[in-house]
RNA sequence: GCGGGCGUGUUGUAAUUGGUAGCCAAGCCAGACUUAGGAUCUGGUGCCGUGAGGCGUAUGGGUUCGAGUCCCUUCGCCCGCACCA
């Protein structure tokens, strides 16, 4: 019987559906251990062969897991909001569900064949309602909280209304949009809709005016990516810098949380780095500058974080989009200014960031007072100063900040140097080191002494206080389109009033087209009788981050009607331990989801701080693509090595037609009516293509589909080759080449047991050797995958099977454990096998083969040879050998005898066990 | 510019973490069996040299009895951030 794994893989893979095999129950009795992967965004070009990697080192951890006695819960998904099918919606009227559906059946499909150990029990979808209810709850939960800083966590806003009414804003330390106070007074004074407007200033899901990529002709909001040098990518309509009211969350109440807490995870460090920086956190101080406008005095606040560089000031700049332009904008300057603020508004996002070196700027004719040297300095305007960190004012110290340096230079503002014997004559001093001078009573410090010096002198005079700054903005939370979230959000009167939770969900309307309308506004628009109780619902939905960001929540308890997971599973399966996914969601989904998992702990509806444990980037697999090369103006294709003879054109080339580089001409032929009569020049009778490792993508004829690789190999051979590829985490390109390479391992693996049809099992005894052999090999695979280095365990896997052959060993005391180990990585063959060896249950429910070190140190003993106290290396000697012989055989090691040459003494100590200490000499 | 990582045969990679560099594969060469084979099996394969031997982990230096591994220099590649005051 040949190795027919069409037929094994999909005997087991239905067994696996109809018994529930992977099916995880809550069990107190056995530990959890929940393993997760980024569920896919199911888009219509279906699975590559990149996609599965992750998967597959999950599945092999979650099987491993399960041999070794833990309850996993490893379940699977679809993140099926998204643009895509919008797009899609626009161009030909297909309803987006409609695409998302067949698109979700074709993944399933494509997974399943791989053989994934899922609990598709649990499967959610972020757009099915019963799904998305907890999207919007959490939504309403963040709407009706505000973060108390006192307490360093969110709270009920009821609890803020009833301070307001007592004592006003006294005594609130919370996160809010911009510092403002009032007494119980001037709160209960308020109208309705002047109160909903105040506590958007603190609610954690609020309402807040921010500056966006806005496209008019699109009607929406665009982000950074979706634009291109002021024009929409997708049509080409010009997109403006605007003003806008937009939902969102305030992220940044969280900074200081977010970053501490990266400390309690087993996270790459490159990626904690990413997070680290995203987040920002900056310890400066704020200083209070006094400036004039004429004869107006206003008092301007400055971030710094260089306070001792205060007596280099020679300048101010304001953010273009700054409050204080206009109150510092002199009479006789107003034109100029005007000017520049409107070439500035009229740059995207992209622009500005794309000019970075580019100096622009206007004098507003103001001027500010340094508070320690009593100079006058003028105020500039320029873009290089943002509006969305510190104040959006800084004060310029042109020669210790480079970027203050080259505005100085270009606007020929003077420049002191603060640092003995620094050059600044061709550029500014950016390092914090050496002895300040020219700056009164810091002169003769370090710099290091100087800054905290110079804050507490700030404080000590009340020019200003130490303060801590972080880069991480709110995240902005309404799209201008269909496909995603509604907002459980209406309008009473222009209030908005959270939707009460017994209506949840709040579920998308059906509209007859998904275009925004005609007077801009979003698709839901359209939507007819679309109201609470006459009162009309927010119009724009939530972004694609919000259904992604509690989903491994769901999963506990993915069919709760009550919560979005019941105390109890949350208590029992708690947070994920292992999560696998791509490093793009570094800055993105995993703050997200961090920010919203400390928020429900907060309001106590989980039980952990962080919601992933450990977490594990696997590489990107990029695309192969091979190239044929056309002699110019003919139909004849020349091979690669005799390409330089002539004149050619290089062409992409389906790499399905192409084996080891070397083209299947007839398939060529058929592929394009273009070459159907195709001439070749071939180099030793064969057409040899060149190649190049790219992206992935349809464009590039490089896209090689997991189905293609199962029908001709098998799913085993794929899981196993993938993981044979390289190490997890490294990016690498797709090759097919080195794939018969693991599949005929696995044919091997058959013949272990039969030689043709004939079962060669044995009952025999295995010797020492072999037992030697496969306690080193579960040694090897135990380790190597708790460390997640998988290549190396297939490698051994070779390596022992290869001695089985040299052996010609078919024991069933050696292969039944071998079978056990290679389970988690091919399972097919595996439980097959497994059948093979009289076994009536699933291989899941086996246990992972101890490991017996005896065995494997077996008659030998290690030797430490050590020299001067210090372990040197180290010997294998049989255990009963004499001590003189030990010592004979240390003196004849090569090594050893330049010790001994030396004259030193030599000490052989013997491990494990007891110490015998050699002299040797 | 700042931060992180990497550099080993023709190729993907490995190296008990400082101890015989190149495991396991791919490719290539030779052979066996075959009507055939994208089948199976055996042997060879870092470079130079007929040989003994010599040289080899991007580069140059250092530490060490011993360096792919640790430290410094230079070069090259990849990733992230990028006017964050």
């Amino acid at each position: 019987m040949d190795y027919n794994f069409k037929e094994i893989e999909r005997k087991w893979q239905s067994r696996w559906a109809e018994n529930h095999t992977f099916k995880a129950v809550e069990d107190e009795s056995r530990p959890k251990y929940y393993v997760l992967d980024m569920f896919p965004y199911p888009s219509g070009a279906g699975l590559h062969v990149g996609h599965p990697l992750g998967y597959i080192a999950s599945d092999i951890f979650s099987r491993y897991k399960r041999l070794c006695g833990f309850n996993v819960l490893h379940p699977m998904g679809y993140d099926a909001f998204g643009l895509p099918a919008e797009q899609y919606a626009i161009q030909t009227g297909q309803h987006p569900a409609v695409t998302t559906e067949k698109n979700i059946s074709r993944y399933r499909e494509q997974l399943d064949r791989i053989g994934f150990s899922y609990d598709w029990s649990r499967e959610v979808r972020t757009c099915d309602p019963e799904y998305y209810k907890w999207t919007q709850w959490a939504f309403l939960k963040m709407f009706g909280s505000w973060y108390d800083r006192n307490l360093d966590k969110a709270r009920p806003v009821e609890d803020l209304v009833r301070a307001f009414e007592t004592s006003g804003t006294e005594g609130i330390n919370a996160a809010c949009t911009e510092e403002i106070s009032f007494t119980a007074e001037q709160w209960k004074s308020m109208t309705d809709k002047e109160k909903s407007d105040t506590l958007m200033n603190w609610r954690i899901a609020y309402q807040g005016e921010t500056s966006v990529n806005w496209c008019p002709q699109l009607g929406t909001v665009l982000a950074n990516d979706e634009v291109k040098e002021g024009y929409s990518v997708r049509g080409g309509f010009p997109v403006e810098q605007k003003k806008m009211t937009q939902w969102q969350l305030r992220v940044s109440a969280y900074a200081s949380r977010l970053l501490d807490d990266l400390e309690t995870l087993d996270w790459t460090d490159s990626l904690k780095e990413m997070q680290r920086n995203w987040i920002g956190k900056s310890q400066g101080a704020e200083m209070h500058f006094k400036a004039y406008n004429g004869d107006k005095e206003y008092d301007m606040v400055i971030f710094t974080t260089r306070a001792d560089t205060v007596f280099g000031v020679t300048f101010m700049v304001l953010a273009p989009e700054s409050e204080w332009v206009e109150k510092l904008t002199a009479p006789e300057r107003k034109t100029e200014v005007e000017e520049y603020l409107a070439a500035v508004r009229k740059k995207t996002e992209r622009e500005r960031l794309s000019e970075t070196r580019k100096v622009t700027g206007v004098f507003s004719g103001s001027y500010a007072v340094n508070p320690l040297t009593g100079d006058r300095v003028p105020i500039w305007i320029s873009e290089y100063v943002l509006a969305g960190y510190g104040t959006g004012a800084i004060m310029a110290v042109p020669a210790h900040d480079s970027r203050d340096y080259a505005f100085a230079r270009h606007f020929n503002l003077p420049v002191i140097p603060l640092i003995e014997g620094c050059d600044v004559s061709e550029s500014s001093f950016d390092a914090k080191e050496g002895t300040m001078c020219n700056s009164g009573f810091l002169d003769g410090l370090s710099v290091k002494e100087a800054i905290p010096a110079a804050i507490d002198y700030v404080e000590k005079h009340g020019i200003g206080r130490r303060k801590v700054n972080f880069r991480l903005r709110d995240a902005i939370f309404s799209r201008q389109r269909y496909w995603g979230e509604p907002f459980p959000i209406y309008y009473k009167d222009g209030i908005p009033q959270a939707l009460p939770f017994d209506s949840l969900p709040l579920t998308l309307p059906e509209i007859n087209e998904f275009k925004p309308t005609e007077t801009g506004e979003p698709p839901l628009a359209r939507a007819k009788d679309w109201s609470y109780a006459s009162y009309p619902f927010e119009t724009s939905t939530m972004p694609g981050f919000a259904g992604s960001s509690a989903y491994y929540l769901r999963y506990m308890d993915p069919h709760n009607a009550q919560a979005l997971v019941g105390k109890d599973k949350n208590a029992y399966w708690r947070n994920v331990d292992l999560y696998i996914g791509g490093t793009e969601h570094a800055t993105g989904h995993l703050i997200y989801s961090r920010f919203w998992n400390k928020f429900l702990y907060d309001l106590g509806y989980v039980c952990e701080k962080e919601p992933f444990k450990k977490l594990i980037n696997q590489g990107m697999i990029q695309g192969r693509s091979n190239f044929v090369y056309r002699i110019v103006g003919t139909n004849t294709f020349v091979s690669c090595g005799l390409k330089d003879s002539y004149e050619t054109t290089e062409i992409h080339v389906d790499v399905n037609i192409v084996h080891n580089d070397r083209l299947d001409l007839e398939a060529f032929r058929k592929w394009m009516p273009d070459f159907a009569d195709a001439e070749f020049i071939l180099e030793d009778g064969e057409y040899v293509c060149g190649y190049a490792v790219e992206k992935m993508s349809k464009s590039m004829f490089n896209v090689v589909n997991p189905d293609m690789i199962c029908d001709t190999y098998g799913a085993d051979t794929l899981r196993l080759y993938e993981m044979f590829l390289g190490p997890l985490e490294q990016s690498k390109p797709w090759d097919t080449k080195g794939i018969d390479g693991v599949n005929r391992f696995l044919k091997r693996v058959w013949r272990l047991f039969y030689d043709r049809d004939a079962l060669i099992l044995t009952d025999e005894k295995a010797t020492p050797g072999e037992l030697k052999s496969l306690h080193k090999l579960i040694g090897k695979v135990q380790t190597d995958i708790e460390a997640f280095s998988f290549n190396t365990s297939v490698s051994a896997f070779m390596i022992a099977v290869n001695e089985l052959y040299e052996h010609d060993c078919h024991k069933r005391e050696i292969l039944e454990p071998l079978i056990i180990l290679l389970s988690p990585f091919c399972p097919h063959i595996a439980e097959e096998l497994w059948e093979v060896l009289g076994h009536k249950e699933s291989i899941s429910y086996a246990s992972f083969p101890e490991y017996v070190e005896a065995y494997t140190i077996e008659n030998s003993c290690t030797y430490a040879v050590s020299f001067n106290g210090k372990t040197r290396f180290t010997i294998d000697l049989p255990r009963t050998m004499s001590k003189e012989d030990v010592e004979a055989n240390v003196r004849a090691l090569d090594q050893t005898a330049k010790y001994v040459a030396g004259g030193n003494i030599v000490k052989v100590i013997v491990v494990p066990g007891k110490i015998v200490n050699v002299v040797v000499k």
